[in-house]
DNA sequence: TTGACACATGCTGATAACGGCATATATCGT
DNA sequence: ACGATATATGCCGTTATCAGCATGTGTCAA
């Protein structure tokens, strides 16, 4: 077995940089693909593709207007994500957490230099 | 070029749901690599490459305990994730989209049946 | 109809993940 | 020293990505 496809899940589908530029783009509004690729600088298959994987996980839809298609945000995609992640920023916004990490780098070069103390 | 490697940035790694799960065990507390074996049904090397590439991406850290190594969470790394994400829980959190996803599905049904009014 | 435009898909080649298994390194107990 | 334990690493095979380029489908204009 191989990776996990990136239509998986949302998670897979954000790893790219380029995807999460795509949302970033379409947060703004509804966008047609062309728009995008001149945004993103990618080729339009590149982003045609892209936003395929998007619209697999339930990140985009698409409505048809005339001969393009205008791309729009589906956020609730990434609510697992955020979901996720929402428990790990509690302990970080702690400043406890920062003050630990500081103290754990400092008693781990301690350790290194042997009882340098 | 193929994918990104998973220990480019931690959106690549997380997308694992197996180093997700690790990360959920560490979030107890330090552990030893064979408490997350267990806990995961793993094999040993797995757990440890999986480890590995949370290490590389500073998701976690360890520290040597004899023969044993206690693995530790180090959710800063996640910060990039969260922080990526907090701007789009603003948007769901706001209902009208849920609303306008309601409506967005209406009307484009509407469309599909022509005129149907 | 012909052509231009907008977008999606198919194919190829290169890369690297992930699982499985074996093995190397280091520590503890006797 | 020897065996057992704890962990990390190396190699192999399968698989799916991603970039690039060509091509297919549908729409607007004349």
């Amino acid at each position: 077995m191989a990776r996990a496809a990136t239509t998986t899940d949302t998670f897979n589908a954000i790893a790219e940089p380029r995807r999460r530029q795509i949302l970033d783009l379409l947060s703004n509004g509804e966008r047609p693909v062309k728009d995008l690729v001149s945004a993103t600088g990618l080729t339009q298959p590149q982003v045609s593709k892209h936003l395929r994987v998007l619209r697999e996980v339930g990140a985009v839809s698409a409505r048809e207007a005339g001969r393009q298609r205008l791309y729009r945000l589906d956020p609730l995609a990434l609510k697992p994500v955020h979901d996720w992640v929402r428990d790990y920023a509690r302990l970080w916004e702690d400043r406890f957490t920062e003050l630990d990490a500081v103290l754990g780098e400092l008693t781990a070069k301690e350790e290194d230099d042997g009882d340098g103390g």
